[in-house]
DNA sequence: AATGAATGAGGATTCATTCAT
DNA sequence: TATGAATGAATCCTCATTCAT
């Protein structure tokens, strides 16, 4: 098990700072365009420090992968708690899901934005991360109603692929997060269903 | 202007070979994955070589790039074309778009999957050339009757997005693009506008 | 003078342990192959705390070798007290010498195995320990009848030398390093001489 | 298989520098102690220019062994065969195994002063490399005539320590290779047998 | 049209060691 | 007695690229 990104008892100030770091650099350059000097330069440390609190990079990426999913896991659980009808459940995950894609946190960010692929050792548990993430919106086409030659397998991932592809086309700027997530559903929905 | 892969009276052959090595090796492992050693390699050259051919990594993925978008748009304008339907129409371009995403081009993929971030200096031709071909969906979209709610711009953001995030969950095997682009057109239109 | 293993009135129960961690590392894998962060762990420290210890890993090494020499010697001595024919004091050592190199001390075994080149500023030192061991065989020698044409030096180096390469083809499971001592000692006397 | 050292039909003249530089810095200060920068420097390259000319500090080493054995076995080869007698071939094999031992090849002295223990994945090429050559003195001892009670294995391993371990305590000055070659042997011999 | 040989910078990682606590 | 955190230099090696031939 790797460390989670939660401190222990003491301070664990630099290890945090990494985290950081490494969250933001990946997130912006992606795993393989970012040097772990670049992650030590942002932090101001040297290179070889860094193995004081990560083994590796590849480990750094697990723990930053896996306080990723936590953080927006936490986020959209607490939003979709906050409401009772399905429809209303999955419009707050979604707002949810796209406020911490696009704006908020980098950690979320590095989890979609990071492609499992030849990124090391820890592939299959980053990729097993993910999925553990997706199992909720799963849920919430569960319990949505739905015209019956709706497959609620392909409506999840169209809705989830249009909500990650944003990361691809979003500028800040343009509209924010919330409205983003909103128009993408009633382009969804079409004229029925409306709220 | 690079050239593009097609140009040249001669065989230029080995110039083809180096761009389908390329465009494989990007498109499994990634830009900065993959090295000019592997490309080389992969034609029996060596790295060196590459460079009579091509002056740098950057240009040889701008001409990938270049060469997949030349080949989805190509397809994807042939399928177009030979429906009349505004309905009808989208659906045989989706279903190009995703069988040369998924199954047939090396170089269409390489359009998706490498973000054009940190690549070198031609990062803003690639966007260019992304967003030059995705016109073609905001005509389609223009055409199709939509209820009035619907922001037409959301709605080819959403399309667009599903079919494109398919890259990351699909695996040979399953359903073959053509279904799945049909079964996510289905989810999206729901119960009505059906063909 | 860096202290001897045995130094020290208290338990000096870390010291200790660290040494013979030291001793089991350089042995199995040499000097330069084993750092001190393999040390460290093999004692359950990090690698900081040695230097409480013992203020450098150079150091380390010569105060294995100085225990090394200690107890190797200290068995030889024995072993040669017990007899008084010079052939069979001869025999006793060669015996006792190569039990500790065989099997039975990873200290003995630094001594011989850890080339004293490169090894740090204590090379002259090391070189000087091992010389003080050997001079127990020079005596040794020199009490033994000889033909008159043997050069007693060479002699001694040819034993010697034979006694402690045994160290690269010895495997345990093999003839027990007694029986290789006396079949060696039978090769090098011939018919003649027997006891 | 590693490439071996002799030249092709081209100059592969760094090539041939960069062996002799790592014979010579290999026997000096054993396998770990050398750095690639070392080796480098001693040629005038760039570490990284190196790896045009091996993959890799372990093949290095192994091409390295390889010359060795090569060099060795050679020379030591013709000494025998200019000899009819057994006693005369044994002699004439230790002298050209010690000079190439103790004066003329770093290559041979690799041979045997890196312990193949911890050196990388070609450990056991090495010690098959060492033992192909030792086979020769198994054949010298065979033919010898020996008092029956002399085991013929042991009476090799005496030998061969002798003379390998003579790389200890050797300094130029002192008395040639041959005449220590000779010394032990008649050491070995006592004043029987003679010549 | 390509090779052989190299460069120089940078890749991740490990080293022995330090020192405030 | 030791730890936690770091240093600075070095480790082996790979990178994209160059250029005379």
């Amino acid at each position: 098990m790797s460390n989670t990104a939660t401190t222990g008892p003491r301070q664990d100030n630099r290890r945090l700072q990494l985290l950081d770091a490494a969250a933001r650099l990946f997130r912006a350059h992606g795993y393989h365009a970012t040097s772990m000097r670049d992650i030590a330069r942002a932090v101001g440390m040297l290179p070889g420090s860094i193995y004081y609190h990560f083994p590796s990079k590849d480990e750094l990426l697990l723990t930053v992968y896996e306080e990723g999913v936590r953080r927006i896991a936490e986020r959209v659980d607490a939003a979709v708690q906050a409401q009772r009808q399905p429809q209303q459940r999955l419009q707050a995950a979604c707002i949810a899901h796209l406020e911490m894609l696009l704006d908020q946190s980098d950690y979320a960010q590095v989890v979609l934005r990071v492609v499992p692929d030849n990124t090391g050792p820890s592939q299959r548990r980053l990729i097993a991360l993910r999925d553990q993430y997706e199992v909720r919106f799963k849920q919430l086409v569960a319990e949505l109603e739905l015209p019956p030659e709706v497959d609620r397998h392909y409506f999840r991932l169209l809705l989830l692929g249009a909500l990650n592809w944003a990361q691809t086309w979003y500028r800040p700027g343009g509209d924010p997060p919330r409205i983003i997530a909103m128009e993408l559903l009633r382009a969804l929905y079409g004229g029925e269903n409306q709220t």
